[in-house]
DNA sequence: ATTAGCACTCCCTTTGCAGGAGTGCTAAGG
DNA sequence: CCTTAGCACTCCTGCAAAGGGAGTGCTAAT
């Protein structure tokens, strides 16, 4: 967007008609903003400045003789150059504060956690991703036998991360074996990062020599990915608001939500930038976006792990106060992975 | 519901009632049913037959001169007494069973694509949680040093379950100390059922005696509670449905489709059946479940793990064709558990 | 640059009307 | 007693016309 230069009077003309407009969802005309604020000038001084938003991209009106309505770019502009910065009121904060701490302490509960309380200081769906371990380190591997033939191999990696995969053996094998196995490799490749792996397993062969590539295998695969698991909370409560009224339009949002791909997409362009990323209408570079925007952050602890967090919501959405929830409980959660992995 | 005598032919008038309402979400009237089906009655015959059997309750009209529809004790009249007992069509069970051998061979894979599947063959939405373990017998524990003070506790439960917990201490502690303390634990409670296990810990004190306390906790918590994940598929097919074109209808089934609580609720009545369970509109012990129904099952192997699947979806639903997919795919998911836990 | 005045546009709702589908009832026939 | 044809009746649906209203865009004056 090329920079616009706007009068300090067409800036609060346009503030006021997306605040009013968030507000009723009803488009706003020249009159009721003359009457509901004191701006010192007519309704119809006000009329020419809408015109001149209009022209400029900023707002448009759905028919003729409807009041104005805010475009992509109007909320673009708002919350680029006009939004005041809003932090959540303090007291709110320590509301959100205070239940982090009185969870259970584990990540999955904090996610949890995180989208309830987005979803409720947002109005729209939240939406998070576990972390992903950004170096895959091997902390601690265990096999345990399940049964005569399946073995479950548990792996920790240097962030805390667990994963799990079944082994199934063509032969039963004693656990006394399976220890043998597990501290042999324990002993050689903890702390081996993904690349020095494949070195280290060369001297091995057997039950060993197949967990070995197992394990490089899971490390390989979980580089790609976003975190394994999405959660989600929400959906409900932003389907209530009158823009999901019909049906295409719902289907839209409720596939944004639900779709893994696009937070797959997303998620290395949030890692990029360090402050809350707002996505409105998809900014041309996604598909059926249409009224919709996102509010995303990343947390964690750099360079160690990483994860998406955000909401979903209507383009018509309070940014600011998205943002300021966002942005806390984001940072609520960098502090509460700082403790683990700091 | 008291039986009812139905004639021959009123039974068949309610199947095709039903039938072509499933297939055509519009109110069917005599006229219809004389022409397309040859019944060797005319349409006047069958304008009785009708009034007998909105009489009886098992179907309504939306307005006088509008064709019949079915109410929910007419679908589920259908579903106990009338409904041909219809397995999916083997090639579609070939396909499906193929798509889980090729999947990786972990309970969350399968639970992912158990959603995946029973949605596409459904056309509602899928969800599925996670098993819980029926005994909460521990095989294995594991301390993990994170941090100088931060300690990841790993759990393996017989059943091959992994619960993970953190802990903070208050001091620095070696990773050899870990070690011991594990060792001397899985020692003593390994094997240990959750009755005899606050008896073993009399033994112990300091770090091996929080670790057990929280090893107890644990187990106590996760009997009560159903699998703590929750897979959730295809909620954007579903919500193309007519029935759900109208707001307060949206949010209803995306409400009972979210909630944690209501499959809480359930998961005892569906684990005392054996077979797939069919609730239509709530069967008046749920609250807003107009015009929804779920179609679960039980999966697991008995006496060790269990969890819940099923789909949700309009009560104008081809319920032969759905329970017979979820009747699929929980057997294959028994069979699955089965290599793992048999 | 701002303002008042005013015609104009287009939406939204109401009203009326015609068409159509399907029922309910009645009376006659097997 | 069950079945059937006939027919009036009800109520939805779609369409068109009309009125009201909100808000704009333009013009001319300050």
């Amino acid at each position: 967007m090329k920079d616009l230069q706007l009068s300090q009077r067409r800036k609060q003309v346009l503030r006021v008609v997306i605040q009013e407009y968030v507000k009723s969802a009803q488009p706003v005309g020249s009159k009721s903003i003359a009457q509901k604020y004191d701006m010192g000038v007519s309704a119809s001084t006000i009329r020419n400045d809408l015109a001149a938003l209009e022209k400029a991209g900023l707002l448009t009106h759905p028919h003729t003789s409807a009041g104005r309505i805010p475009t992509d770019e109007g909320y673009r502009y708002f919350v680029t150059h006009l939004m005041a910065h809003t932090d959540l009121p303090s007291r709110e904060r320590q509301m959100i504060r205070h239940q982090f701490h009185q969870a259970r302490r584990e990540i999955d509960q904090w996610l949890r956690l995180s989208t309830a309380v987005l979803a409720k200081a947002s109005a729209g769906a939240a939406l998070a991703t576990s972390p992903r371990s950004m170096s895959s380190r091997v902390k601690h591997l265990e096999l345990i036998g399940i049964q005569d033939t399946v073995v479950l191999l548990v792996l920790v990696l240097a962030t805390g991360a667990l994963k799990q995969q079944l082994i199934t053996l063509e032969q039963p094998i004693f656990q006394e074996e399976l220890s043998r196995a597990s501290n042999q490799l324990n002993e050689e490749i903890s702390g081996a990062n993904i690349a020095d792996l494949p070195e280290k397993l060369e001297g091995f062969n057997g039950l060993e020599r197949e967990v070995g590539e197992l394990v490089l295998n899971t490390l390989r695969q979980s580089k790609e990915q976003i975190g394994e698991r999405v959660y989600r909370h929400g959906l409900a409560q932003v389907l209530a608001e009158p823009e999901f009224a019909d049906g295409p339009q719902v289907r839209r949002i409720v596939q944004v939500f639900e779709q893994r791909s696009l937070l797959q997409e997303i998620y290395h362009d949030v890692m990029e930038l360090n402050d809350v990323q707002v996505m409105i209408a998809g900014e041309g570079r996604f598909g059926d976006m249409q009224d919709i925007s996102l509010v995303l952050s990343r947390y964690g602890v750099p360079d160690r792990v990483s994860g998406l967090l955000g909401v979903v919501g209507p383009m018509r959405m309070p940014y600011g106060r998205t943002i300021g929830a966002v942005r806390y409980v984001a940072t609520l959660l960098d502090e509460l992975m700082h403790q683990i992995y700091g």
